[in-house]
This record gives structure tokens, sequence and C-alpha cells, in this order.
DNA sequence: GTCTATAATGAGATAGAC
DNA sequence: GTCTATCTCATTATAGAC
């Protein structure tokens, strides 16, 4: 056995507690800086700055910018389209799905996670709200959450047989749209209402569920 | 009269055509660049490049980065605030107002603009689709569309009176997130349904449309 | 107004000591 | 692994000739 493969052995067995954390920390605090001002916005020094730790560390464990960037995207989405999937599996359980139960099985984990995860779980839901505004991410954000969505959309397709695919991803974008502009702008909707909030997430599915039985129901007849 | 006097005369008699043709080429093609990437991924030279103009002459015409970008979301806010404004007021005059109509007045402009306005207003409805998204641009764009959304809001308030505001706004940030989505999405749309694309404008109004009724219609009986 | 050259700074990445 | 100092390049902005 080469000395290669011992050093190999032995980072495995022990992960160094204090490596951990500062990785930890790091991509926590990427996280933050990158769900304000985005991709270019944010800087990395910034992102030390917030981690508390030396520039030279976030390359050394983020392997770079844009591989740090990535990561932070992949950590939670993981999580997140895991969640999702169980879900609906879980609702599957109970019987043929109601739209209410796929656009729930959907939405829950988010909220869940954003409002009972930590503030980390906020700044993600920022941060994913600013790369599917932008052009350019089209493709990460694609393969981060499209799988997903693919399978929601087949089980909303079930729901509605006659309508067109590209009217039940239609609606499915409206959804997601309206799910992430919640989140993101609940200070825009108290200042647009004069002070008060009223953001709750069923306020947000009777929305949605109208909006999908309309639209629907229109382009099944079509 | 002092000379200088007599040089400002003479350059608003005569504003050289050459000049004003440079400071459009540089706002569109600031308009486009800015509509990828946003403003920190938008490069002063890349702008510069697109508009077939040497770098110093952005600077000279656009007075710097940031007064260029405020400017490029400033030409075209401002014709579209009107364009609503007057719509609303058009469909007034034919007597009470009811829900479509008030969503139509909004949307309608938008669509019209974006889909038969030229390229350039398919730019900017990308670029308000990202700085809608990004938290560092609240007060830009709170300054460009809140007193416009404020008006509708209120439109939208007297005709169901009993629902609080906050809701009301609530769903009208829902038909602004769709409606931006509608427009930067619609390869996405097709993409999670397999080819074929649906996005027109009918489609988002019975969606948001019943939302609304919905929404509001509950939030009204609490 | 237009263009070229350059200044001044900001930012990502790396080398090498500890 | 951690940290400091530094390299290198890109970017904004300006100065000054035409």
């Amino acid at each position: 056995m080469s000395p290669e493969n011992i050093n190999k052995k032995q980072r495995q067995r022990a992960p160094q507690k204090r490596a951990v954390e500062s990785r930890q920390k790091i991509l926590d605090a990427a996280e933050r800086v990158f769900a304000q001002g985005g991709f270019d916005g944010a800087k990395v020094r910034d992102i030390a700055a917030e981690a508390g730790v030396p520039v030279g560390l976030v390359h050394h464990h983020g392997g770079g910018k844009e591989a740090l960037f990535k990561e932070v995207l992949r950590r939670r989405a993981e999580i997140l389209s895991a969640l999702r999937i169980e879900a609906l599996d879980a609702a599957r359980a109970e019987g043929p799905l109601s739209l209410d139960q796929v656009l729930r099985a959907f939405t829950t984990p988010y909220f869940e996670q954003v409002y009972n995860g930590g503030p980390q779980w906020l700044a993600y839901a920022r941060l994913v709200a600013i790369i599917s505004a932008d052009e350019k991410l089209t493709e990460i954000s694609a393969a981060l959450f499209d799988p997903t969505a693919k399978v929601f959309i087949q089980e909303l397709q079930r729901l509605y047989p006659k309508a067109p695919t590209a009217v039940v991803a239609e609606c499915f974008v409206y959804m997601v749209s309206c799910m992430l502009a919640l989140v993101t702008s609940r200070f825009r909707i108290a200042s647009l209402s004069g002070g008060s909030e009223s953001g709750e997430m069923d306020g947000l599915l009777t929305f949605c569920r109208a909006g999908f039985e309309a639209r629907l129901a229109e382009a099944s007849n079509a």
C-alpha cells in the first residue's frame, strides 16, 4: 500500500472537526452573500469577511467562486427535492391525489424549511429567486429543479388529461413564481398595502388552486 | 449676453443628429447587456462593444455605469406607467370597472409593448424581472413602479371592500410575478412540457382572475 | 462630440510560511 | 488546515488629442 493511500485513509477516518466547521461557515456565509447581489454581485472577499476567515481559505474549501456557488445551490436543492418527492409519495399512499394535495406536496416542504429551518434557508430562498430570473443561470437551475418539476407536472397532467402539457407547465411556472414572490416580496406587499402583512401559505394555495382549476378547465375544452 | 449663454443656445437649437443617435445606440445596447447578467454582470466594455462605440463615449453619454442603469430603467417605466393609467381611465369611462378590466388595464400595455414594441422591449422586460428579484435594487424598482401599483391596488380594493388591503396587495404581487414569469420563462415552459409553447396573455389572465376571485372572496369572509 | 491611451482600483486566485 | 502577502488580470473612469 502506497503512502498516498495511507494518507487518504487517514483523512477519511479523521475529518478534523475544525476543518468541517470552517467549511460549513464558508458555505453558510456564501449563501448569505450570494443571496444579496447574486453571483456577480458577491465578492469572495465579502464572503470571507462574513465567514470570519481569511480569503485564501475560501478558495481552499470552496474551490473557487464558481464551484462554491454551485455547491451552495446544490446542498439544499437536494434536500428540498427529496422532501417534495417524499411528500408526494405520502399523499399518494392515501388514495387518488387531488389538485390540492399535489400543490401542497410541492409547496409545504419549501415553506416548512424557509419558516422553520433557520435563517440560512431564508437566504437560500432569496438566492433561488435570483437565479430563477437570471437568463445566464438557466442551465444550473434547470439541472437542480427540473427533474422534480417534471414529476409534479406529470401528476397534474393525470388530473387534467385533456389539457395540453404546455398549459400544465405554464400553470406550474406561475405557481413557482408566486411561491418565490411570497418569500422575496413580503416587505413589498406590506409597503404596498400600507403596513400590515398577510403572507401565509394557505393564501397562496387558494390563489394558485383556483388559477389551476380555471386555466386547465378552459384549456381542456379548447 | 455672455459667450457661455451663446454656446448653450446654439446647443439647444441644434442637438446634433449624430450625438442623439449615439446616445440612443448606447442606451439600447445597455438595455440588452443589463438584461443578461443584471447590473453587476454587465460590463461597460460589453455595452460599448454592443453599441459599436468606444468605451469613453459610454461614460460621456451615460454619465457612469450607475446613472446609465437608472436611465435605462426609467425610460420605459415612464411610458409603461402612462399607458397603464391611460388604459385604466379608458375602462373607467365605460362604466363601473370589473375585475377583468382592471387586470387587463395593467397587463395589456405590458404585453402590447413586449410583443409588438420591438426587441428592446423584450430586453427591458427581462431586465425588470431581474431587478424585481434583487434585494439591493428594491428602492429603485419601488420608485419606478409603486405609484402605479398603488393606483391599481386601490381600484381592486374598491371591488372587494371587505378584503384586507394586505391581501389585495398580495394578490397583486402574485399577478405581477406571473406576468414577469410568462415572459422570462417561455422557453422554460417549453422545456418542461417537452417542446410546444402556449404562453398567451389570456391564459395568464384566466389564471390570475380566478386566483384573485378565490383569494379575495375567502379573505372577505374571514 | 468622438476617440485613444492610461490611470486607479477592485477582484479572483495562488505561493509559501506556519 | 490555516493564514499572510502577493500576483495577475479585468474593470471603471478620466485626461487630453482630434
